[in-house]
RNA sequence: AGGGGAGUCGCCAAGUGGUAAGGCAUCGGAUUUUGAUUCCGACAUUCGCAGGUUCGAUCCCUGCCUCCCCUGCCA
């Protein structure tokens, strides 16, 4: 991604083993990741932290990232969640090049590998149900029992797994389970299953298999086929490793490769919820729009949202990597995409709650043309022009009747400046009987024009931003804000009750002309509102839609 | 209760026997035609608690406390 922007690298624990290995020569010098989702759900935030994480070590080491999907659930899996889940990791900037993998690939291996731990007497048939099963596993205090199948011959277990591929079982009639401890304090050592038995069509091997292997078995199995040097996963796998490693060490001379398993805390993000489970109800129920709602923290929805794959970048970077749990506070991920955006974005103008300004002493068909400057970091980028006139759009905001304290914009008598045009002086408004404001008078100081001499001889504390009435265009803009109204949704109750019913408000805006040309996903500051994007599929010339990303922060509104 | 992990500033997070990096936030101040940005300054005598070892402990030892994960034929 960014190199110009190359920051020193933050030593955490996993880049210390690494560092160790390369020093040992554990591996060769070799360093493999991989980033295995299951195409099962679209990717979320907290896959991002992931993914850089992943891809980053195997940039920063110059080494490989491989790019695999653990599909080994037919029912759960979609080629569709495949070519979303590949198209998101592309848009944070990553490229996998020849190593795109499924575990699927690895059905023919993985069940010969079974036969093998069959053959050693390290893996049985167990007939038991699913009830049974349970009922032997024992407890923490107790332990299981072991299965009335557990002592079965290698050959009558051959024969057994043989038929289960075959398909001569139905679903749940047998599993394959390898034989470890039934005793062992690790549940996951507890004679783990290994296989069953699924009547199912897998999104890419088609019906061409009955039985499928499970998590634990195929996923250190993956690694190790691809080579891989360290596989890193989350937290609530610790447990698993012994498990990792009892199948590794078992077909060690097989495979002849034993990855390392290492395992850090996955991200924890306050406003928002991203268990899988959470964000499938929240599409199924309708509160949002869909997967890509702006709102919801899936990856395809930052990407309408208008965040920014920099963004994320800067954000993994700021939080880290570690063992330990935490909660990051969404002002921390907001604050990486207002970091990017506001060397990214050309500035425009944006009215969100228009009201007119009449400037009573400009002739009413005079004309004056103002520059306004695209990017004020970056001079190079230009000019561009906005008519002024004699009646004018301004924010309804940037007036009061009566100033609070500290106010320093339009109230009458009081001065400021029309951003790259005039200082004005407010000489006062028209409400209507309910006191809404209709319309705001001032006059102009003509020797005042940005940018000629003597421009700032007059000196005001106020600047506010404007459009004219003639010559900007009406839009729909979405103002969207935080999914959820609490930092910490459903804590003693259901998540669902705690979403912000402000979380999106969809206004009528005047735009600065040229921006229903720009192209879908083009992102701007609107000067002194925010960050906002044409929408991704909305935004058409003829009807411009833009989506607030983030605003600005604000030290008035906070303090006021 | 058994097993597996974690506890360093408001939020993250380095460090690990030699006297607490950094980032974010916050608070001052400067600049500013975005109450934005930028810039400058301040910000842990202290590393969950209590003992012990040591010339010296956040780091080693002992005990305790708190939090997270684990009984899918999910991943």
């Amino acid at each position: 991604m960014s190199d110009a922007t190359e920051k020193p690298v933050i030593a955490n624990f996993i880049r210390n083993i690494i560092d160790e290995d390369n020093a040992s020569g554990k591996w060769g010098g070799r360093v493999a990741t991989r980033f295995p989702p299951e195409p099962n759900g679209y990717l979320h935030y907290g896959h991002a932290k992931s993914i850089f994480l992943n891809f980053g070590l195997a940039r920063d080491y110059a080494g490989e990232c491989h790019m695999r999907f653990d599909d080994t659930n037919p029912e759960k899996e979609e080629q569709e969640y495949v070519d979303a889940i590949l198209e998101s990791v592309r848009w944070l900037g990553f490229d996998w090049g020849q190593h795109l993998y499924y575990a699927s690939d690895y059905f023919d291996q993985l069940y010969a590998f079974a036969e093998s731990l069959i053959e050693q007497g390290l893996a049985y048939v167990d007939s038991q149900s699913a009830e049974e099963m349970r009922a032997n596993r024992g407890t923490h205090l107790e332990p299981g029992r072991n299965s009335p199948w557990r002592e079965r011959t290698a050959a009558e277990n051959l024969d057994l797994f043989r038929r289960m591929k075959a398909g001569e079982f139905a679903d749940g009639e047998h599993v394959l389970r390898a034989k470890i401890d039934m005793a062992s304090p690790n549940f996951n050592l507890r004679d783990p299953v290994i296989y069953r038995i699924r009547h199912a069509e897998h999104h890419r091997t088609g019906n061409r298999w009955c039985i499928y292997p499970l998590y634990d078995y195929t996923h250190c199995i993956s690694d190790a086929l691809e080579h891989i040097t360290h596989s890193v996963c989350t937290l609530e796998f610790e447990d698993h490793r012994p498990l990792y490693d009892w199948v590794l060490d078992k077909l060690m001379p097989k495979i002849g490769w034993h990855s390392q398993q290492i395992e850090f805390a996955r991200l924890n993000l306050t406003y928002v919820v991203l268990s899988k489970r959470k964000l499938i109800q929240l599409v199924e129920a309708g509160a949002v729009d869909g997967w890509d709602d702006p709102r919801l923290p899936t990856l395809v929805g930052a990407r309408r949202r208008g965040f920014t794959p920099e963004g994320f970048r800067l954000f993994t970077d700021r939080i880290g990597v570690s063992k330990a749990d935490s909660w990051i506070d969404m002002s921390v991920l907001e604050e990486c995409m207002r970091e990017d955006l506001n060397l990214a974005a050309e500035r425009r103008i944006a009215v969100l709650d228009p009201v007119r300004l009449i400037i009573d002493n400009f002739p009413a068909d005079g004309q004056e043309t103002c520059l306004a400057p695209n990017h004020p970091l970056k001079p190079e980028l230009g000019k561009r022009e906005i008519a002024f006139g004699r009646e004018l759009w301004i924010e309804r905001e940037d007036y009061m009747e009566t100033p609070a304290k500290g106010f320093f914009r339009l109230y009458p008598g009081n001065r400021v400046r029309l951003r790259y045009a005039f200082v004005i002086e407010c000489t006062g408004a028209e409400l209507d009987s309910e006191g809404r404001l209709l319309a705001v008078h001032a006059n102009y100081l003509p020797d005042t024009k940005s940018g000629t001499p003597g421009s700032d001889s007059v000196k005001v504390k106020g600047n506010i931003h404007w459009l004219p009435v003639h010559g900007s265009l009406a839009a729909e803009v979405r103002l969207y804000d935080r999914l959820f109204a609490v930092a910490h949704p459903g804590t003693d109750h259901d998540f669902m009750l705690d979403i912000n019913p402000d979380s999106r408000r969809i206004i009528e805006a005047r735009l600065e002309s040229g921006l229903a040309d720009a192209a879908p996903e083009s992102r701007f500051q609107f000067e002194r509102h925010g960050y906002f994007v044409a929408d991704r599929r909305d935004h058409h010339p003829d009807r411009p839609v833009y989506n607030r990303t983030v605003g600005l922060k604000d030290t008035w509104q906070k303090s006021g």
